[in-house]
Order: C-alpha cells, then structure tokens, then sequence
DNA sequence: TCTGGGGTCCTAGGACCC
DNA sequence: TCTGGGGTCCTAGGACCC
C-alpha cells in the first residue's frame, strides 16, 4: 500500500506563469489582500531572498532591482486551476484526498504490484504539465506522513528525482527521516519545534525514536499519531473531502476607519459574502460571531479588540438575515474613538440547506431562497454588480489590488489573446 | 503611508444534571 | 463544623495546516 502525496509547485506563481510564458525562469511574486505581502514565490524570487510572508512595502527595492513581477492574488484564476489539476490527478486514482488548494494525496493501493510507481508519478506530471502548464512534485511512500517527506525531497532534488521521489526500503525512509529538519515535519508547528529543539531532538529521526507515551504527553494525539505515521505505521487515512464546518469573511481594509458607517457598510459586505459561501455548500448557520480589531503594528495609537457572538433566528443563508444578525452584533461591539483595521465574521453551527428545520414562531420569508438564486447567478454573470442596501453602491473594488490578472479561465472577454 | 485569509483538531475548565 | 461524584455538553484558547 503507497500514498502519493502531489503538489503544485509554487502554486500561485506557477498559476500566473501559465498566462504569462515570458515570465517563465524570471523571479515571480504574488501579494495577499490589499497587496500586503508575499504569500507565494517562483524558485527565481526564492533565491533572491524574498521570505514567506514579506510585507510588500518593505522589499519594494528588492523587487525593483531584481525586475521581480509582482501580481495581486486572482483566487478566481487559481481556484479554478486549481480544479483542473485535481481532476486530471482523479484519474490516476479512485482514492483520492484534495487536502488543499494545492495539493492531493492518491491512494495507490496495490499499484506497485502492477506499476512501477516512478513512471506512474512521471506520467501525472507530464499530463498536469500538458494539460494545464502547471508544473507539479510527486512524493510515494507507504503514509502520508511519509509521502510529505518524499515530496520534499522530489522538490529539494528535483534536478535529480526529476519530481518524483519514492521511499520503498526502510534505509532510504531512515535517510529521508535523518535528512527531514524536526522543523519541517508535518505537524510540527514553531511551538513545537521549539520544545523539541530544547530537547536536542533536530531530525524526524530522533523523534520518531520517542516514547510514545512521551509524545501523547507533550503533543497530545495529535502529536502521537503523526509520530506513528512518520514511523511508517499507518495512522492517518485517506480522507473524503468534508463540507466545511465553519466559513468565515475577515478581511483588512484597505485604510483605517473610525466611523460606525464605514465599518456598517463593510460587515454588511461581508455577511452578504457569507451567505454566498454557504449557499454554494448549500449549508445554513445558526450562529455568527463578528469581530473587530483595531491596528496592531501602530503601537501609536491606542488598541481594541472585541468579538460577539450572535445566533441567527433559525438556520439561514440568506444575506438579507446575516446583514441584519451581523449589524446587531457590530453595535453591540463598536466603540467611538479608535481607528479600525480589520472585521472579519465566521459562521458556525452549519447544517444542510435543503433540510430547513421547522421553527414554529419564526420563519423565515421563504422569498429569500429564490431572491438569493437569482442575486447569485446574476452576480456570477455580470461580475458581482448586485449590491445590497447596506453596501457602498459606488465602490466595487476599492480593495487595493494594484496588479491583478486577468480570470483567463473562467470569463470569456478576459480569455488570454494569442497573437498569430 | 503600506504588515493575509481561511480552515481543522484537541484540551482544559466551567456549567449543568442526576 | 463537616458539604459527593461522575457524566456530558459547550466554549475559549492554543496548536497546527496551506
């Protein structure tokens, strides 16, 4: 029994690359939100020196002097990438896990008795490659755990695994282990790795050799179970992707705001995004908690932070109710006087859409259901131009996204020209 | 000036019940 | 004066992931 463990390498850089083939071996970065920082590099920008999560304000030279090409983050370009690669990954197996926008494990149960796994792997690679551009790594071994570790080792060594590293021999899973800084274990986290450096335990070698009942101890079942698995015990399984149990909009503004309308218009926002979240899981929640944070970096100005949860009526989706149980929670939180930066809200208590449960003194208007299917496939076509009343009617993007791309694969007037 | 967003799981401890 | 004990449910907080 062997896992696979596949990921696209430098997934959103890649993404950009592919619409984009002049950018092929330059240094590429893509910024978060509001273009604050770096959440994904090409192997060129790596090499410059551009850490994981740079602000962008501060390495703006470095990127200058080193022609970096800088993007805004194009979720709907990359989620929809994302899916082609995962379905092409479906069909090297029945068995498989999307573990995140990135990455999959494959079950190949039996297939080293009919395969030979290294031409397996180089044949997903070749098929991402053709059929989507996306270049990706390929780690086998017989956990998950492990196949992590072979991914690293595919990608760290690439010139020479050519993408695919396979661990099928307790030497090499003993080298690999030995190789695998504690740091860089999956599931060992800089709270961990700190502990465990105290203890002089440097290598997923050395922690594989800890008691077990040491481990539970000091890391829980977590920790324990990680620990099984990365001894070549197979602990963690393949899971079916599960419907989300909480979906949440927190997102930082693009500037301070002090005032209870400005922040009115951007919750209203963002409890409409909810719903349109649940209703695409087709999930209702019974619960929201809403927050607001204050700037946290300007030590300058004085801080608060507060949360409030708040239950819905009944189980909803409509944005129409979240707008309103949102806005309650907003008042009960705001404070006069201070500067705020960030709002987020997070749904809990999520159960089945199509299973409204009866409630015998409040009901919702059953009109919400069919107003939020027509505002949904409307916004979907006309580019989000439905707007609410508590929304701000002349701003549609005021979120700072100074380099976005174009949705190349999924708006047709935004379809890559190819000049012939 | 400018510093991300969205998830999961586990545990401890309090509330509550019998 | 002495003031049980065990079970369950819930939540907050802390760890992790990409």
């Amino acid at each position: 029994m062997m896992y696979a463990l596949v990921d696209c390498n430098n997934f959103y850089a890649s993404c950009e690359r592919v619409f984009n083939p002049s950018l092929e071996n330059k240094p590429v970065v893509v910024l978060s939100n509001n273009d604050g920082c770096v959440i994904a590099r090409s192997n060129e920008s790596k090499a410059i020196g551009i850490p994981m999560g740079a602000p962008a304000f501060q390495f703006e030279k470095l990127f200058q002097s080193n022609g970096v090409h800088v993007f805004s983050s194009n979720y709907a370009l990359y989620g929809d990438m994302s899916r082609r690669v995962m379905n092409i990954l479906s069909e090297f197996t029945p068995d498989i896990e999307i573990y995140s926008i990135d990455e999959a494990f494959l079950l190949l149960a039996g297939f080293e008795e009919h395969f030979d796994l290294q031409t397996y792997g180089r044949k997903m690679i070749q098929a991402v490659r053709s059929r989507t551009g996306i270049p990706i790594s390929v780690g086998i071994a017989p956990t998950k755990a492990l196949a992590k570790v072979a991914n690293k080792i595919a990608k760290k060594f690439s010139n020479r695994t050519e993408g695919v590293y396979i661990l099928d021999s307790p030497e090499k899973i003993r080298k690999a282990l030995l190789w695998t800084k504690i740091g860089d274990v999956w599931g060992i986290g800089r709270q961990y790795e700190k502990r465990l450096t105290a203890l002089n335990i440097k290598n997923a070698q050395q922690f594989v050799e800890l008691h077990d009942e040491y481990v539970r101890k000091e890391f829980s079942v977590v920790g324990l179970r990680l620990k099984r698995d990365l001894s070549g015990l197979t602990t963690l399984s393949l899971e079916a992707t599960p419907v989300k149990k909480n979906i949440a909009v927190t997102r930082a503004f693009e500037k301070m705001y002090s005032e209870y309308d400005d922040l009115k218009e951007r919750v209203s926002t963002y409890a409409i995004k909810i719903g349109e979240k649940l209703r695409k899981q087709e999930s209702n929640c019974s619960l929201i908690q809403i927050f607001l944070l204050t700037n946290s970096f300007r030590k300058d100005l004085k801080q608060y932070r507060a949360s409030i949860s708040i239950y819905t009526p009944y189980p909803t989706n409509s944005s129409i109710t979240l707008v309103k149980a949102a806005l309650t929670g907003l008042k009960m939180i705001f404070k006069e006087g201070y500067q705020y930066k960030k709002a987020g809200i997070i749904a809990s208590k999520l159960t089945p859409g199509n299973q409204k449960q009866y409630q015998l003194f409040a009901k919702e208007n059953p009109k919400h259901t069919n107003l939020m299917k027509v505002v949904d496939q409307l916004n979907f076509r006309e580019n989000n131009k439905i707007k609410f009343g508590g929304q701000d009617l002349g701003r549609t993007w005021k979120i700072k996204q100074g380099k976005l791309s174009n949705r190349y694969s999924t708006r047709l007037n935004e379809l890559i020209i190819i000049k012939v």
